[in-house]
DNA sequence: ATTTTGGGCACT
DNA sequence: GTGCCCAAAATT
């Protein structure tokens, strides 16, 4: 590319919500283009900014005299043209400020500094003379650790004066750490695997598409079991040849070590992995290799999707239904469709893979948008297991338990055989409420209209939406009653103790978020649940994904009504997707799986296509289901969300929104109402839903219904289109 | 967001 | 006049 006249003048989004975009002037022998990553004067300070393509963004013209200097370029590759645009679509579609979406794309504050090294510390084993509680409890959380100061005070909960204090002391050593030593090279031919006649189908088109460099979307639809993982790699061995990058997009990144191995086994190297717990190290030397185009495989949660890939050449999102890629705080975004929109800015294929792909997809599969790829079969002869309905209507579990006689006797069947058994329940944590017999009072967050959940493990309540913790008292803080707390409704750990009754000689794990809480925990798990020492598991659905367990076969699905019950729009697809998909871990190898469904509504549709395993039925009832409600795919919703920490204000700026919304036909407008967690983080809050018959341009509608309006300080009005969870 | 400014007010 | 607090304005 040749650039005529260097720039003198440029537009930046600058790193400031309020500000958006503001003009300066190019200063002599200063080499800028767009996507220029620079520092720029702001009043007194300075502030970070992204050099933009000359007219694409609005802005009145900015008097030449009053332009001040930019001060200086970052030395990393400026934000190819594709990101830009990609930035720019998501600001305009998730209506979020340019800067804050920009600002993703740069996450990493220590690599736009440059190479170099870093210091980090970690523990010398020397034995101190004397210590002092603190240091003592560093030393017992730091074992195996190393990090920078900062990183270590956090892991070790101390302050950092603590760790500088060792580090004197000679009980801490510093270790220079290079932020460009190259990651392992991934050799496309390592160990080429033996398809199916389904998988080898699909690899084909996978790289056919992959080897025309343009934009492809697929849907690979596969049932769990079929080996879409394997057919994809495929499509990414092709771009190695080719000497392209790839980008794969995972659902809960940090547990994912199941994946990992089997990358490193097909590819003879782990991938470069990309997620929100990374320590800056890691993560400036995990952005810098993307942007040097040296990582060539990069495995992330969806903030890697604003990475910026030098040479970019697929795209594969796995689990692509899971509603975790829906960002719910800062920009709302969803990882799946931003995905989609990144291969084409890029013009590369992107493969959306999936068991029980969303509705959306489907439907875009069936009007032709996306290909899509079938893959009916589970590999190697294993069958579709045997899924039963367990009405509790009919067999209720005896008083005070939460499994039903039929389900007990096949975990005594399962264990007498020497099989896995695995319950699952979407609860953390031993009972959801908990309450004082005496006087009534029920433990309730401070900060959130949400009951604080019992965790027995931990001897804590906790509340789940705000991360708030106390310990359990032993007496009522209320009437100061002793021993009279009751623990209502089921936890995995509840299930788990009901399990260990029944079955006094079983080993029982539980499998969740507060017991897998790092790779190690997760990989031990792994191991002793494949070399048989477990019999059951109780887990949410974290053991839904990605586990291959040989010996399981029986899945008991505790409360299948659980998730409906709540008001979420998508509440029936989510039931069917976590079911089919912890269905899906039974009977893997050359053992038959039995699935048991506890609940009490059997004639309902997502139930009854379940048991049938009629998938088409469930996605032909859903589909009438939301088109006569409006919804997605046949009309849009979006929610408008008002919070401040003073009910009053945020009550009184969501009826001046309500008051104000616009009378049109095809638009109806919901609320304002509370919000469903009407108390957050200390907030309240306030929604209005939005629903668009037509796929119209909601966007403009709320834009202009917004700008107009006023709101005291403290006042937050955020939108969130197609919103997922209404919380 | 953060910093600067300017007005109102009490106090000297 | 001076200091102080708070709201409004400006930031390229």
């Amino acid at each position: 590319m040749n650039r005529a006249q260097p720039l003198s003048r440029v537009r930046c989004v600058v790193f400031n919500a309020a500000l958006g975009v503001l003009d300066y002037r190019v200063p002599a022998g200063m080499d800028v283009e767009p996507g220029s990553v620079v520092v720029a004067p702001l009043g007194p300070r300075q502030i970070m900014g992204v050099v933009w393509d000359e007219g694409r963004l609005p802005g009145a013209d900015f008097p030449e005299s009053k332009l001040r200097p930019l001060l200086a370029v970052m030395p990393v590759p400026p934000l190819a043209a594709p990101l830009r645009r990609l930035i720019e679509w998501c600001a305009d579609y998730y209506m979020a400020p340019l800067s804050s979406v920009a600002r993703m794309a740069l996450s990493s504050g220590a690599a736009l500094r440059g190479g170099g090294t870093l210091t980090e510390y970690r523990l010398t084993g020397a034995e101190p003379a004397r210590l002092t509680p603190q240091r003592k409890a560093a030393i017992e959380k730091l074992e195996g650790q190393q990090g920078t100061i900062r990183e270590l005070a956090a892991i070790a909960s101390v302050s950092d004066a603590v760790l500088r204090g060792m580090a004197g002391a000679g009980l801490l050593e510093a270790v220079q750490v290079d932020s460009d030593r190259p990651f392992p090279h991934a050799d496309p031919d390592f160990a080429t695997p033996t398809l199916s006649d389904d998988q080898q189908a699909a690899a084909d088109q996978f790289v056919d598409a992959v080897r025309a460099e343009a934009f492809a979307p697929f849907l690979l639809d596969g049932v769990t079991g079929s080996g879409k993982t394997e057919a994809y790699c495929e499509a990414i061995a092709e771009c190695l040849r080719k000497g392209r990058q790839v980008l794969v997009l995972l659902p809960e990144i940090a547990l994912t070590e199941t994946f990992l191995a089997r990358f490193e086994a097909r590819f003879g190297a782990p991938p470069v992995t990309w997620h929100s717990s990374l320590k800056s190290s890691e993560r400036r030397r995990a952005w810098r290799a993307v942007a040097g185009g040296t990582a060539q495989v990069v495995i992330g949660a969806r903030s890697a999707l604003f990475l910026p890939f030098a040479k970019l050449g697929l795209i594969v999102v796995d689990e692509a239904h899971e509603i975790s890629f829906k960002q719910d705080d800062g920009v709302r975004y969803n990882a799946r469709d931003v995905a989609v929109m990144r291969a084409r800015f890029e013009g590369v294929p992107v493969i959306l893979a999936s068991a029980t792909p969303a509705l959306e997809s489907l439907q875009m599969a069936e009007n032709g948008t996306y290909t899509r790829v079938v893959m009916a079969d589970r590999f190697g002869g294993a069958t579709m297991p045997e899924v039963s309905i367990l009405n509790l209507t009919e067999h209720p579990p005896e008083r005070g338990r939460w499994l039903a006689p039929p389900l007990v006797e096949a975990l005594k069947d399962r264990l007498a055989k020497g099989e896995q058994s695995l319950l699952f329940l979407n609860r953390r944590g031993y009972a959801p409420l908990t309450l004082c017999r005496h006087c009534g009072y029920r433990f309730k967050c401070a900060n959130c209209s949400a009951w604080l959940v019992e965790h027995r493990l931990s001897r804590r309540l906790a509340c789940h939406h705000c991360g708030h913790e106390q310990p359990t008292p032993d007496k009522c803080p209320e009437c100061g009653q002793p021993d009279c707390l009751v623990a209502c409704g089921p936890g995995v750990e509840r299930i788990a103790d009901e399990v260990a009754e029944i079955l006094p000689q079983a080993r029982v794990a539980i499998v969740t978020s507060d017991t897998l809480t790092s790779p190690a925990k997760a990989a031990e798990f792994v191991a002793m649940a494949q070399g048989g020492a477990i019999d059951v598991i109780v887990g949410t659905q974290l053991v839904t994904k990605g586990y291959h367990f040989p010996e399981l076969t029986l899945v008991g699905v505790v409360d299948a009504d659980m998730g409906l019950e709540g008001g979420d729009l998508r509440a029936a697809e989510r039931t069917y997707q976590q079911v089919a998909q912890v269905a899906g871990r039974a009977g893997r190898a050359s053992k038959p799986g039995e699935v048991l469904i506890q609940t009490r509504h059997p004639t309902a549709a997502v139930i009854a296509a379940l048991a049938s395993g009629d998938r088409d039925a469930f996605y032909a009832a859903e589909t009438e289901a939301r088109r006569s409600a409006g919804a997605p795919p046949f009309g849009r919703w979006a929610a408008i969300i008002v919070s401040s920490e003073d009910e009053a204000e945020a009550r009184t700026a969501a009826r001046e929104i309500g008051a104000t919304a616009p009378r049109l036909p095809d638009l109806a407008v919901l609320g304002p109402a509370p919000a469903p967690l009407s108390l957050l983080r200390g907030r309240y809050r306030y929604r209005l839903l939005v629903n668009a018959r037509r796929s119209s341009e909601v966007q403009r509608v709320i834009r202009e219904w917004l700008e107009p309006l006023r709101f005291p300080q403290g006042v937050r009005v955020g939108v969130d289109i197609d919103p997922y969870s209404f919380v």
